[in-house]
DNA sequence: TTTCTGACA
DNA sequence: TGTCAGAA
């Protein structure tokens, strides 16, 4: 049998480990900290056992790394936490639209268009996304040709 | 050397 | 939360 892949045709982001020295050096957030908040039932690692090491996710990396964000922006610890959760609802949402929607990303030197296909069934307006001088915008062109 | 737990000028 | 101790 195949391995099943969260992240089908790409390697499997649920295998790769994390001890709490990485996760400070990537995230900032010290090991006192990442305790505290473990002791808390704000994360968790992966098999904690008594004195052994600790070990975290990808996922639960990138929980921590919101987390901290959420801090340094002045929320609380709990609602840094609750945001970060938020987040983790929303963000397999967006992929999900994107796998889906996404045509194509064309750019050149001044901007770059995102292709998210047509408008609707009827397939007379093409939707794209436009980013250009920093700023981000749509703009809907009508099809001509198929 | 790194991490763990517990404690607190 | 930082930091130090004593152990693993």
């Amino acid at each position: 049998m195949a391995e099943e892949n969260n992240n089908d045709a790409f390697i499997d982001t649920d295998k790769l480990i994390f001890g709490i020295g990485q996760v400070q050096q990537i995230t900032g957030v010290s090991g006192r900290q990442l305790r505290y908040w473990e002791e808390q039932g704000y994360i968790h690692s992966l098999s904690q056992k008594k004195g052994a090491a600790r070990e975290y996710s990808m996922h639960t990396l990138f929980f921590i790394f919101h987390v901290s964000r959420f801090l340094e922006q002045g929320f609380t610890l709990q609602a840094a936490v609750d945001k970060a959760k938020q987040l983790d609802q929303q963000l397999p949402v967006l992929r999900q639209f994107l796998k889906s929607q996404l045509q194509g990303v064309s750019s050149d030197a001044d901007k770059s268009l995102i292709d998210f296909g047509y408008l609707d069934e009827s397939h007379t307006k093409r939707v794209y996304g436009v980013i250009e001088d920093g700023k981000t915008a749509f703009k809907i062109e009508e099809v001509h040709d198929e």
